[in-house]
DNA sequence: TATTTTTGTTTCAATATTTGAACCGTCAGT
DNA sequence: ACTGACGGTTCAAATATTGAAACAAAAATA
């Protein structure tokens, strides 16, 4: 792994703990030494991407970061089309909806809305879903060429619970039946107690770039929602391409 | 200059140049080498920072970025108080306002609002303002501590146009004119045509974070027009940093 | 206040990574 | 088929990174 990677993953440390974290902490969870953290910190910090308390001495997201993302939320706003598409479906279904990007192997959890209910599936901002492990990359792998699932498949598989499908044999089942009914179903495959039904985007090209997924308390969760919701998100994911390839990308320019 | 640095200047160049951008493209305006540019971008890639098409093969800003960004904008949201009060100002002065947050030596442009009229300063995402070039800089220093003050003078003061102020001598007379007034005024200083009047913004502990300002065409400035927008900015500036005391920012963590 | 502990910062020789010139393959245009 | 432009690859040389250890400063504790 290079050294930019390591960098990159500080990042990653910081937006996953809430609020700053120490010099020392941050060692600790990226497993680098104190020495080699500060000096990647800094010269993080030196370009915006992190800033650091000047009382406290801890480390936070930079407005780099910020800036960025809104560069690129202009250019490609999957975002903004996507968002009202998710808070209709919630509503109508009152459990957490989420859509992702596809990026780097696996899915960004991009844009999220929680169910009202008390007892409801909560979701991190920027949540990383591993593609063999959830519905929404079941969806995806279904959409895909078979060169692209068979290199996923080839990776390590990693199991989250005792439910998690860890056999290239067994999800390609899953994509075979998700393929039949036109969307995914997982159950507890990531997260004890959570079971989704997902549907992939697609582009202008007809290439899959991301998904949205209804997630349910598994207690919740039976034959009839599953093909309920199921329906839902199909049909959800397929106005969401039909949006996407109908309105252009922003790519015109002003002086 | 380490590897991360230069990594993260790839980010800058692709979020400059408007749409994607091939390697070689990149390589020439980082003025690295083809192979170092690329080993730099797929490691980019890899964690999602940038994304390469795969038909064109050409990199472009990649969903990380908008990940983190939210995340960031969800714990330190000066974005989110300081949009409704950039407004208001355009709709009150129909010229174009910023704000902007400090980083790393600079003010980072991060909230624009432009001027409806036909000739208007315009004003690029994430523009980067030198301290020492801009009404937002000089606003800024004039906050800070003479330590920092000195620090900031101490650096290469780049010569922008015939009127930049490039002497630290210059630069502190227009700080001690700026606290004298509560406002701040540029002539010029970062590009031809482009006046602005700025005012700092303080956060809860009374330091300055960022500035926000109007910038106004020459040709449409004058003493009584400095004195009104000047006194709207200063009185602005104010509004928002009382406002930010007036709310904790999010610091708790759920478990 | 004195003492201990924790945390942040610096140093430097050993080490691993980065670097870039040269090379290869591919595609588009002629 | 030739040419030029571009993306991608290789590998020895150059350089940046690494981390243990020492140091400094600040908190916590006695």
């Amino acid at each position: 792994m290079g050294t930019v990677s390591k960098a990159l993953g500080l990042i990653d440390i910081l937006a996953r703990s809430q609020g700053p974290k120490g010099l020392t902490g941050i060692a600790i969870a990226a497993g680098f030494d104190k020495a080699t953290t500060r000096r990647m910190l800094l010269e993080l910090a030196a370009n915006g991407y992190v800033v650091q308390n000047a009382d406290s001495r801890d480390y936070e997201l930079g407005p780099a970061l910020q800036v960025f993302g809104k560069i690129r939320e202009d250019r490609f706003s999957l975002y903004k089309t996507i968002q009202p598409f998710v808070r209709g479906l919630r509503e109508l279904t009152d459990e957490t909806v989420h859509a992702s990007e596809y990026s780097a192997g696996l899915l960004l959890s991009i844009c999220t809305e929680h169910s009202t209910q008390p007892i409801r599936v909560n979701l991190e901002e920027g949540q990383k879903l591993p593609l063999h492990a959830t519905a929404s990359g079941i969806a995806f792998l279904a959409a895909s060429t078979p060169i692209f699932i068979d290199a996923m498949l080839r990776k390590p598989l990693p199991q989250f619970t005792s439910t998690t499908l860890t056999s290239p044999k067994s999800i390609l089942t899953a994509i075979s039946e998700t393929l039949g009914r036109g969307y995914s179903i997982s159950n507890q495959t990531l997260q004890e107690g959570v079971s989704s039904v997902a549907s992939v985007i697609r582009n202008q090209s007809n290439k899959p770039i991301g998904t949205i997924a209804i997630a349910v308390p598994y207690l919740r969760m039976n034959p009839k929602v599953i093909s309920e919701f199921g329906n839902l998100v199909r049909k959800t994911g397929d106005d969401i391409s039909q949006q996407l390839s109908g309105r252009r990308i922003k790519l015109s320019q002003a002086s």
